[in-house]
DNA sequence: CTAGGGTTAG
C-alpha cells in the first residue's frame, strides 16, 4: 500500500518533470525523443519510428520469434523499452493482453524499471477487459505494492464473479466495503449472480442483506427470483415475477424459464402452465428444453393427454422437436400405455430424418418387453446394435428385466452370460432381476449362486428380492433346498 | 462457442 503510493508520487513527479520539460508541448512520440530524454549522455542518433510503429513491430517479433527478448535487445539496442508511454502503446496495439504481461515482465526483470501506477493500473483492467482473471490474480499478487483503483477493483470483483472465483470476489468486495468504498449496483448486481451460480445462496442472502440500501433495480430482480427458487421457496418467487409484470416490465426470458423450470420440479403443473402462457404473451418463445422439462414433468405427473397436447401445440408453433423431445414424449406415452400414438412418434422421427439413438431404443424396447412382444424386442435390439449403439448395463438390463418378468430366465442368463463376456458391467438391477426372475420359476440352485455372487459384489438386495426368496422357501419346504435358502437369507 | 435435456425392476 505505502510501496503503491510511492510509485504514484514518482510517477506524478515524473510527469510533472516532463510537462515542464520545454520539448514536451511539441513532443512526438519517437524513439529519438524518447532517447535524448531518457539517455541524455548518448547522442547516437535514433530510428525516427513513432512508438506505434514500433508496438507493431515488438507485436510481431513476439508472435513469431521463440527467443523474441534477444532478437529485441539485438535489432534495437538503443531503444528504450522500460519507457512507459510505449508500454501503453505496446498494450493498445497487442490484441492478447498476456503477450503484453510477458513484455511487462521482461522489462521488469531485464531493465532498471520501476513500474509506474497509471501502467499497473492500465496494464490489469487490460487482463480484466481480457477476462483474464487467473493472470490479473497473480498480477495483483506478485505486484508487490501495487493498489489498483477502486473502480478497477469493482471491476476485478465483477470479473472474478463472472469466471466463477466467487468467495475471492465476495473477498475483494468486502475489503472495498470495509475500506469506505461504495460499490456500484452493478458490481453489487455481479456478486450476487455468481453466489447464485455458484448456489451459494447463504452468501447470497446474506449480501443481499447488506445491500439493500442500494439501489434494486430489475437485473437485482431477476437474481432474487433466481434465488428464491433455488432457495425452494418458488411461490415468492412467483409473486414477485408478478409484481413485476403488475408495473408493467417484462421480468425478462430467463425468469420465466427458471420458475417454469422451478415449479416442474416440485410438481405445481397449474402454475407452470400460467407462466408458459404468460411467457408466451409477452412474447419471449420457450426454448424447447424448457418445453422438454414441461412435457417430462406432466408426463411424470401421470397427465399423458396434457403433455400430449403440448408436444402438439409446439409443434404448430413451428418447433422442431428433437431426438430428446422425441424419446421423453415416447417414453411418456409408453408408461401411459399409449403404445399406438408412441409408435406413431417413432416412425414420425425417423420420416423427419432423424435417428433414434440408444435412449430412444431402450424406451422403445422395454415398452415391447412389458407387451411381452419378446421377438419384436429382440429385433430392434439387434437393430440397435447394428445401427452402432454399444451394448451398455442399462440396455442389457433392460432385456434381463423384460425376460424375467415373462418368465424367461434362461434366455435372461443367457444375455447375462454375453454381458460378462462382452465387459459390460453388471449391477444392482441385473442381479435383483435375474434372482426375482429364476425365483418366480422355483430354480433354487441359480437363485443361490446368484445371491451369493450378488452379496459378493457388494450389491444391495431389494426389497423385492427378500419377497421372492421367503416366497420360495414358503413353497419349498422340504430338504437341503430349504437349508440352503435359509443359509443365504440368513447372511443377508 | 452451439450445451443440455432423454433410457433399465416395481
Amino acid at each position: 500500500m505505502s510501496r503503491g503510493q510511492s510509485y504514484f508520487i514518482i510517477s506524478l513527479i515524473r510527469n510533472r518533470t516532463r510537462q515542464n520539460h520545454p520539448n514536451s508541448q511539441i513532443r512526438t512520440l519517437t524513439v529519438e525523443s524518447r532517447d535524448s530524454e531518457s539517455k541524455p549522455d548518448e547522442h547516437k542518433p535514433a530510428p525516427a519510428v513513432s512508438y506505434s510503429e514500433m508496438a507493431k513491430t515488438v507485436s510481431t517479433i513476439m508472435r513469431e520469434r521463440q527467443k523474441w527478448e534477444q532478437t529485441l535487445v539485438f535489432d534495437f539496442p538503443s531503444f528504450n523499452f522500460a519507457d512507459p508511454l510505449f508500454l501503453r502503446e505496446l498494450l493498445k496495439s497487442q490484441s492478447n493482453v498476456l503477450f503484453t504481461l510477458w513484455f511487462f515482465r521482461w522489462i521488469c526483470s531485464s531493465f532498471d524499471y520501476k513500474p509506474d501506477h497509471v501502467s499497473l493500473n492500465l496494464l490489469f483492467g487490460a487482463l480484466l477487459d481480457a477476462r483474464a482473471v487467473k493472470a490479473a490474480k497473480s498480477f495483483l499478487e506478485t505486484t508487490t505494492g501495487f493498489n489498483p483503483e477502486t473502480k478497477l477493483l469493482e471491476r476485478y470483483v465483477t470479473c472474478l464473479c463472472r469466471e466463477g472465483l466467487v468467495d475471492e470476489g465476495i473477498q475483494v468486495y468486502t475489503l472495498l466495503k470495509e475500506k469506505g468504498a461504495k460499490p456500484s449496483v452493478a458490481t453489487c448486481n455481479s456478486v450476487l449472480l455468481g453466489c447464485v451460480r455458484a448456489r451459494k445462496l447463504d452468501r447470497f442472502w446474506e449480501l443481499h442483506k447488506e445491500m439493500t440500501e442500494s439501489e434494486i433495480d430489475l437485473k437485482r430482480i431477476q437474481y432474487l427470483i433466481q434465488a428464491l427458487c433455488d432457495s425452494g421457496e418458488v411461490s415468492q418467487g412467483y409473486e414477485l415475477m408478478k409484481k413485476v409484470l403488475r408495473q408493467g416490465l417484462d421480468p425478462g426470458h430467463f425468469v420465466y424459464e427458471k420458475l417454469i423450470s422451478a415449479f416442474c420440479k416440485i410438481e405445481k403443473y397449474a402454475s407452470m402452465s400460467e407462466i408458459l402462457h404468460t411467457m408466451i404473451a409477452w412474447k419471449h418463445f420457450p426454448s424447447l428444453s424448457t418445453y422438454h422439462e414441461v412435457i417430462q414433468g406432466l408426463c411424470k405427473n401421470k397427465k399423458p393427454q396434457e403433455a400430449y397436447r403440448v408436444f402438439n401445440s409446439l409443434k404448430e408453433r413451428g418447433y422442431a422437436p428433437d431426438v430428446v423431445l422425441y424419446t421423453t414424449m415416447i417414453h411418456g406415452l409408453c408408461e401411459m400405455r399409449r403404445f399406438g400414438r408412441a409408435r406413431k412418434l417413432w416412425r414420425e422421427l425417423m420420416k423427419k430424418g432423424m435417428r433414434p439413438n440408444e435412449f430412444t431404443y431402450n424406451v422403445m424396447i422395454h415398452a415391447h418387453l412389458k407387451r411381452g412382444e419378446v421377438v419384436l424386442a429382440r429385433k430392434l435390439y439387434g437393430e440397435m446394435v447394428r445401427n452402432g449403439y454399444g451394448e451398455t448395463t442399462v440396455s442389457c438390463n433392460t432385456m434381463i428385466t423384460g425376460f424375467c418378468s415373462f418368465g424367461r430366465s434362461e434366455q435372461a442368463l443367457e444375455f447375462f452370460k454375453k454381458m460378462a463376456e462382452r465387459g459390460v458391467k453388471p449391477d444392482a438391477i441385473t442381479y435383483n432381476a435375474l434372482v426375482q426372475g429364476f425365483s418366480k420359476e422355483n430354480k433354487v440352485e441359480r437363485v443361490v449362486k446368484l445371491f451369493k455372487e450378488l452379496k459378493e459384489l457388494g450389491l444391495k438386495p431389494s426389497a423385492r428380492t427378500y419377497a421372492a426368496l421367503q416366497q420360495l422357501r414358503n413353497r419349498k419346504m422340504c430338504d437341503s433346498v430349504a437349508t440352503s435358502l435359509n443359509e443365504i437369507l440368513e447372511i443377508a
